[in-house]
This record gives C-alpha cells, structure tokens and sequence, in this order.
DNA sequence: CAAAATTCATTTGTCAGACATTTAAAAGTC
DNA sequence: GACTTTTAAATGTCTGACAAATGAATTTTG
C-alpha cells in the first residue's frame, strides 16, 4: 500500500483509494482491523487528519467500521444488503433528478426490470409477500389518501413483487430503479379513477402470482407500465396547456 | 440545517448527513457553492477538521466536489450515470464476495435482467453497438487468450447489448449485476469447446439482434445462462471430487 | 493606454500537539 | 471467586498554524 505525495491528488484520496484496493483485492478480509490512525499516519508518511479523512471516506462507502476504545479501530465492514440499499437509493434518486432523465426513460428501465422478475416471483413469492401486496392494495383504496402516501403505497406494492422472486440480488439492484420513480411518480395527481384502474391492475398482478401464471403478470405489468406513460404524458400535457 | 451535539453519533457523520438531506431535498441546487469550512463549522459550531471529515464522506459519494483558491470551495456535484457506474459496479463486487453469493443466484439475477434488456435492444441497438458484439466475439475465438481476457471480453460483450437499449438508467442498473459477475466467472476454467459454444451462443445473439429479432435473443439468452449455470456446476463438482 | 507582472486575499490541503471519551483488559479489593 | 477500580489504547474533537492554489485587484512596464 503505497501513496505518491507529488501527485496533484489529495492524500486523503489516495490513501482512501490504497486501502479501498486492498479490501476489493482481498488483502484485508472481512472483520480484520486495519492498523491504528496511529500506525496508518506513520505508514504513509503523513498526519492523523489526513489519516482520518481517509478513514471517513471510507466510511461513508460502508467499507469500514469504526470503534472506539481499547481494542477498538477500524475494521473491514461485511457490507450486506441491507447497507447498500439506502445508498442505492439516494444514488440512483439523485441521477434522476440531477440529470432530467426522462419519466418515460426511468418508467422504461423500471417497468422492464420489474417483469424480469415477475417470472421467478410467480414461482416462488411466499404468502408472506402476496400478503404484503394485499394489504398494500387495500391501503390503495382508503378514501383520503394523499398522492404522495398513494405513490409510496405503490412502491412498497412492487417491492413486494420483486422481493417475492427470492434473489437478494435482484431485489438489491431493483431498489434503485423501483425507489427512485417515487419522486417522479410524486408528480402526477392521481384522480379517483386513475387509482381505481391502478388497484385493478394490482390485484390482477397479485392474482396472477398467487396463481403462479408468470404470462398472466407479465400482460398485466405491461399494461400498468403502458397506463402510467399515459398518464404522466396527460399530466404534463395538462401543465404545459395551464401554462401556455 | 442543524445537528445535535450529545447524540452519540459522530458530528461529522451528522453533518454530512444534515448537509446530504439539503442536497437530496434540493435545498442545495447543482454547482451551488456550499459554504466555506470555516463558515460552516461557525454554524455548526465544530471545528473545522470535523466538518472536513464530514465534506470528505460526502465527496466520497460523489455528492459534493472542492476546489481550492479563491471562490473555490465545495461544490454540490451532478452525479453523472459515469460517476456512478464504478461504485456501483464496486459495491455490486462486494456484495456478492463478502455474502457468499452462489454463483447461481448472481448468474440467475444477471440474466434475469439481461433479458429485460433484450427486447429494447433488438428495436434499438445501433451499428455501433453490433460493431463492438463482433468485435468482442472475434477476440474470444483468439487462441492463447486467457481465461481472465476471455471472461472480460465477454462483460464487454454483454454491455454492449444492454446498451444497445439506448437507457442510461438501464445500462447503469445492469452495470453492477453484469460485472460484479466478473470474479465468480474467473474461477471457471473454460475448454476449447466451452469457449466454441460460447462464441457460437454470442454470434447467435449479435445476429438476432442485427435482425430485430427479440425473442430469438431472449431464446439464445436463456440457453446461454442455463449453459454457464451447468458449467460452473461441473467445475464445482470436479473441485470437490479432486478435494475429496 | 494596454498588457504583463506582481501582490493580495480567500479557500482548501496538511501538519503538530493536545485533550476528551470510550472501552476492554489488567490490577486490586472484598 | 466475584466485584470494583485502575489503566492503557484507541477513536473523537479542538486549537492554531502553515502550505499551496487560485482568482482578483494592483502595480509595473512596453
């Protein structure tokens, strides 16, 4: 593990990047703690602040762990699932936003991951899921429900959906494509009908799984897919007439 | 943007936090200049290398860039689809090394979502998109590559089809499921005849998609997943036996 | 006057040393 | 032996300072 202290590069980086090397190579494994703030200032020639924005970097990938006390430090993070969600998430959220990709473009790549699932979720989808996916419907159908909670609804809905296949992986790169629509779906007003079409389609997915019939989900999906374009276009039509 | 000094979490872990919200929730616009260090550990009422450990996370994921002089400062970053492919395909990486991911689980995820691409791709691929299918086909058929060479030229392959989908958000989800592959697929030893298949699958692809037709590709897709399941089984299986 | 060179202020990058806090293990006590 | 206290090690935080980069203002120069 070595650094250039003449490159034009922030130690901190370059430290960040040795160590982020010697993790992925397999040089430190799993659990193993790294050297002292200490040691690793001594070791690369340079303080404890740049020693630790290092470590912070890091960090902020889930890479390492810190703490305290005697026998404390750093050590390697076993990154699960759970812990690469959330960044996944808010990483493919802010694409979106920051890069004005199309509702039609994210709706596309949603929409097609989605029924790439529905085949292998319409084999192995637990109860628990299907119950999952009923309870969300029903919460479809509250009267008084805002947009936003409707939208958030329809998130959990599909995450069902795609968990029910039983690939953590799968579910793992679905929850950026799936969670990141919400922001965008967050811009439609839905109307009563609107909604009521939507259950309709949710429970004849929910069907279609509970009976394993992987073409029936896959139709109906595409038809949802199809319907939500619709609708997005009528709503920003709409708009731009207001405004216009 | 506030924080709370008596939690037991560490203040730069707040404040990059506090400040990620401010980003997320767009009360930080694109290239607006966060405040200077030392005007934000004022307001946090920190020091300034705890609020610089807190900058280094943020930079860490991409969210924020700095720039030293005068009117430098920390940048909120647009993350770019090119940012955020290496992390992505990093994390994805891990994952799968660190949870002991079956070789299975990966490859079924991976195809699962590669054949999602395929229909897009059939409509949309461009010449420029074949071009580099054929290219990598050829090098396959090249004596003396490696294994290694052979299972990168093969990601580089299967990118090119889920490119060819024309949908960023696609190729950037595709991106970690279709190369984290990459270090399972090296521990396979790959035959002359092994390859020979491979290459033939490939050239059946890259023709099916010249032509536009969809559900030869997903066909030859299905086929060449079940043929590298059944592969790494028997190397598995050849393993144990010279083990045992 | 205009262009080049210089100075200057601002901001991040880095360093040194110190103290606070947490924590597990060692030492002491009953 | 079980419990308490002490201690040492490690991270968390602070202060103050200097280095380096950079754009703007200023001065010098042709």
């Amino acid at each position: 593990m070595k650094i250039d202290p003449k490159s034009r590069t922030d130690l901190s980086a370059q430290i960040a990047q040795a160590i982020r090397d010697a993790i992925i190579s397999g040089d430190l494994n799993v659990d193993e703690r790294l050297p002292s703030e200490a040691e690793l200032s001594d070791h690369f020639q340079v303080s404890r602040p740049t020693v630790r924005e290092a470590l912070k970097r890091l960090a902020a990938q889930s890479l390492i762990r810190t703490q305290r006390g005697a026998s404390g430090g750093a050590f390697v993070n076993r990154i699960s699932f759970e812990d690469a969600y959330p960044q996944q998430v808010t990483t493919s959220t802010l694409l979106l936003s920051m890069n004005a990709v199309s509702f039609d473009t994210a709706c596309e790549a949603r929409y097609a991951l989605e029924r790439a699932c529905a085949p292998l979720s319409a084999e192995r989808r637990t109860a628990d899921h299907l119950a999952t996916m009923r309870a969300e419907i029903f919460r479809q159908t509250q009267p008084g429900l805002t947009d936003e909670a409707f939208c958030a609804s329809d998130v959990s809905f599909h995450r069902a959906l795609v968990d029910g296949a039983g690939n953590p992986v799968l579910s793992y790169q679905l929850a950026g494509a799936v969670e990141a629509m919400q922001p965008l779906m967050n811009m439609i007003t839905f109307t009563a009908r609107d909604r009521e079409r939507i259950v309709e389609l949710h429970t004849q997915i929910a069907d279609a799984l509970e009976a394993g019939q992987a073409a029936e989900v896959d139709a109906h999906l595409a038809t949802l897919c199809a319907y939500t374009t619709t609708l997005a276009h009528d709503v920003m039509e709409a708009r731009a007439k207001a405004k216009g």
